[in-house]
DNA sequence: AAGACGAAAGTGGTTGA
DNA sequence: TCAACAACTTTCGTCTT
């Protein structure tokens, strides 16, 4: 199924003005021209499975039939402990090549241990994340990435003390902001169990002990999503792209909240292109207030010389 | 009546001593 | 650790469409 949409994209030219760049919009499954801004595809549905095994015994233990399997029962009940006493049963001690293949044994135990710690934490928080990509639209792609920076979280022990669906969330965060697609906090926090600020400090723990390079979040990455929310039409969004791009340039931008200049671009696109939307809409779709619309709109009115607003 | 505007006070996060 | 600070929010009264 995936190669066939590959091969489909490369040739594909829009119907509407013959371009033939086109935008990703992975939070709706949706891809745009880039020139004129027509959806040309809606609703890519992810057909394949969640979940990835590279083993028949993996992909038995993973497909949703037979029993199911309770993941409260640490070891499924199934566990057994190799004391550290070194005598058999009758109480003697262990001597000689007995004592040290018991040492071994015992050694290898506690890994197993561990390890299967391990899978049982990242069984819990993959579907955490099957959850948040799906209620938050995020691309199949990020949602790799995000597992990615799971893992690794889990390997370096950064998850110990903290809640898995707090990491979740911010790898989830973290893995967004890479691909482009930035989601804010107050999003993840909207659909985790944990708040904002729990989620910000995982964030902050992820990147700076895993040493990961995250772009800032720009308020041109915002456009797409909010224009799809929005429903603006294609010339409108184009049109915001270029109005952020102008204030980028004069520094307009510099310590200021993506979301209220994707807004104000937005709001003065919708003037100038006869698109309007309210600044309460506008304000819902970027999450900030009116208020920050209004400020920000009047800053980039005043430093871009838009005399018509 | 809905939308836009702006003042004033309050909040959470960053910075620098 | 604390205070200062900028950006943003909340709230609310007033003006405009």
């Amino acid at each position: 199924m995936g190669s066939l949409v590959r091969e489909n994209e490369k040739d594909m030219v829009c119907p509407e003005c013959g371009g033939t760049n086109f935008q990703q919009d992975t939070s709706r499954g949706e891809k745009a021209c880039s020139s004129c801004g027509l959806v040309i595809t809606a609703h890519h549905i992810d057909q394949s499975a969640e979940w990835r095994a590279f083993t028949k015994e993996e992909k038995d233990a993973r497909a949703r039939t037979g029993a199911p399997m309770s993941l409260l029962i640490p070891d499924k009940g199934l566990s057994t402990t190799i004391s550290r006493s070194m005598r058999d049963a009758s109480g003697r001690a262990l001597k000689g090549n007995n004592r040290a293949a018991m040492y071994r044994m015992r050694k290898w135990q506690i890994r197993s241990i561990a390890h299967s710690s391990e899978i049982r934490n990242l069984s819990i928080a993959l579907r955490e994340l099957d959850r948040l990509a799906s209620n938050l639209g995020v691309s199949r792609d990020a949602k790799d990435t995000a597992s990615f920076i799971y893992r690794k979280a889990l390997t370096k022990r950064l998850v110990r003390g903290r809640s898995i669906e707090g990491m979740m969330s911010g790898a989830v965060y973290i893995a967004c902001r890479m691909h482009q697609t930035p989601r804010q906090l107050d999003e993840l926090a909207d659909e985790s169990i944990s708040t904002r600020r729990e989620i910000g400090k995982c964030v902050r723990q992820l990147i700076r002990y895993l040493n990961l390079k995250v772009p800032i979040p720009s308020a041109t990455n915002l456009i797409p999503r909010v224009a799809a929310e929005l429903k603006l039409e294609g010339k409108t969004s184009i049109r915001a792209g270029t109005i952020i791009a102008d204030a980028k340039k004069n520094g307009i931008t510099a310590g200021k909240d993506p979301g209220g200049i994707a807004g104000a671009a937005i709001y003065i696109a919708g003037i100038l292109e006869e698109d309007r939307r309210t600044q309460r809409e506008i304000a819902e779709a970027v999450n900030v207030t009116e208020v920050t619309i209004r400020n920000r709109y009047k800053e980039l009115a005043r430093r871009l010389n838009l005399s018509t607003l």
